[in-house]
DNA sequence: TTTTGTGAAGCGCTTCACAGCT
DNA sequence: AGCTGTGAAGCGCTTCACAAAA
C-alpha cells in the first residue's frame, strides 16, 4: 500500500464519506465500482485503481462489488484516520459555540475534549456537553488530556497570538476559521476554513460545470 | 488565456488571497516570483507559468516582479470573480447567525443580501446588518434581489428540503454546512463545508508533512 | 457473465533551461 | 545583473484494455 498519490487520497477520503452516508441511509450489501462512479462522479477505473493501492494484492471485491464494512476501515487505516484524536475549540463566540454542540454523528474519530475563551463569563454561562475553561488554563488542559488539534474561532486580531499559545502547548494541527493567514513553524499544519475562500471556490466550480 | 488547468486555478486563487493579505499587511511595491514562492510554497517556475496563462503575451512583470495592484484584478477576471454576487444565509441558528455578522473585509466580491429562518421569532429578535425574512418569503426575495448563492446552515434533516426550495427559486450554488450529502441536479453546484471532513483533511495533511 | 485487479499506453501538469526584456 | 515569459523535456496521474476470479 506504499504510495498513494495526493489526488487519490482526496478521492478515497470523499469515497469513504459517501460510503458512510450510503450505509447510514439504510443501504446494505456490496457497492460496485459502477455504483461508486455514480455516487462520486469519478470514473470507475480510477476508483478501482485507487482501491487497489490499499490491498496489496489481496482481493477485497468479489464479483459483486466492495463491502463497505470492509472497505471503509481499510481506507481509514491507509489515510491514518484509524486512531481517535482529541480536539478543542478556542473562542466561544457564535461560531465557536456552534461547534461545541456539534457532535460528529458517525463513529467518532474525533473527540471534542474542551472549549476555551478569554471571557470568563462565557465559560460559566454557556451550557455545553464538554467542559469549558478560561483561556489561561489552555496549556495545562491541552497537555493533560493530550489534545492534538484546535478549532480556532477567535476574532481575527487575536488569532495569531492564540495560535502561538496552542502550539506552545503542543498542538500540531489547527483548523483556522479566523479570516487571517497564520504564520506558524513548518511542523504545525494549518487548514483555513474561510467563508470568502469557500465562496470563491464555489464560483469557480460553478463556472467549470456550466 | 484560453485554458487554465484545474490545479493552476487553485493556485491562482490562493496566490490572490496571499497577495491581498500581503498588501493589507502594509507591504507595498512589486512581488517577485521568488517572494511568491516563499509566501505560497509552490516553485517559482510554476507560479510564473500560471501567471503567463493570464497575460496572452503582454508582460505584466517588469524586471522587479509583479505589481499586486495589476495582478490581483487579472486573476479575479480569469477566475470569474470580477463580478459582484449576492448570497443569502438559510437557517439562523448559532452557525447561521455567526455568518450574518460576517462582512468580508476586503473589496466585497460577495454581498450578503438576506437571511432566512422558519422560526419567525428568530427573524424578529436577531439584530442583523442585513434584512431577515421568514422562510416562506424565500422564493420571492431570492428572485427579486437576484441572489445567486445560498449558505445552508439549517439542521441536517431539513437540509435537502431547504436546498430544493432554493434551487426552485433560482439558486445555482450552495455552500452546505449541514452534515449531509445533498442530491441535486447537475446544473447546481454544491460545496460542502463539513467540520468532520475538514478535520480529516487536516490529519492527512499533518501526516504528509511529518 | 459480471466484476475486480493491474501492467501499459496516453496525456496533462510540472519542471527545466534559456531567450527576451528592463 | 535580475527578472519574467515560454517552448520542450520529463514525470506522474489517469485511462485503457484485458487477464483473472467469483
Amino acid at each position: 500500500m506504499a504510495d498513494i498519490s495526493g489526488p487519490a487520497k482526496e478521492r478515497l477520503l470523499q469515497l469513504m464519506c459517501l460510503l458512510e452516508n450510503h450505509v447510514l441511509a439504510g443501504n446494505t450489501g456490496p457497492v460496485t465500482s459502477a455504483q461508486a462512479e455514480q455516487l462520486s462522479g469519478w470514473p470507475r477505473d480510477t476508483i478501482r485503481k485507487d482501491i487497489s493501492c490499499l490491498t496489496e494484492g489481496a482481493s477485497i471485491g468479489g464479483n459483486a462489488g466492495y463491502e463497505p464494512e470492509l472497505l471503509i476501515p481499510l481506507i481509514k487505516k491507509a489515510l491514518g484516520l484509524d486512531r481517535r484524536r482529541k480536539f478543542c475549540v478556542l473562542g466561544l463566540g457564535r461560531l465557536g459555540s456552534a461547534y461545541l454542540n456539534f457532535t460528529p454523528p458517525e463513529l467518532a474519530e474525533f473527540e471534542l475534549a474542551a472549549g476555551f475563551d478569554t471571557n470568563v463569563n462565557r465559560v460559566e454561562i454557556l451550557n455545553s456537553p464538554v467542559p469549558l475553561y478560561p483561556a489561561y488554563k489552555l496549556a495545562e488542559i491541552i497537555s493533560r488530556f493530550g489534545i492534538e488539534i484546535a478549532l480556532l474561532c477567535v476574532p481575527a486580531k487575536e488569532a495569531q497570538a492564540a495560535a502561538e499559545k496552542c502550539i506552545a502547548a503542543g498542538i500540531r494541527g489547527i483548523l483556522n476559521f479566523a479570516p487571517v493567514a497564520l504564520s506558524v513553524s513548518p511542523e504545525v499544519t494549518v487548514r483555513n476554513v474561510y467563508v470568502t475562500d469557500e465562496l470563491r471556490s464555489l464560483v469557480i466550480k460553478m463556472r467549470n460545470e456550466k
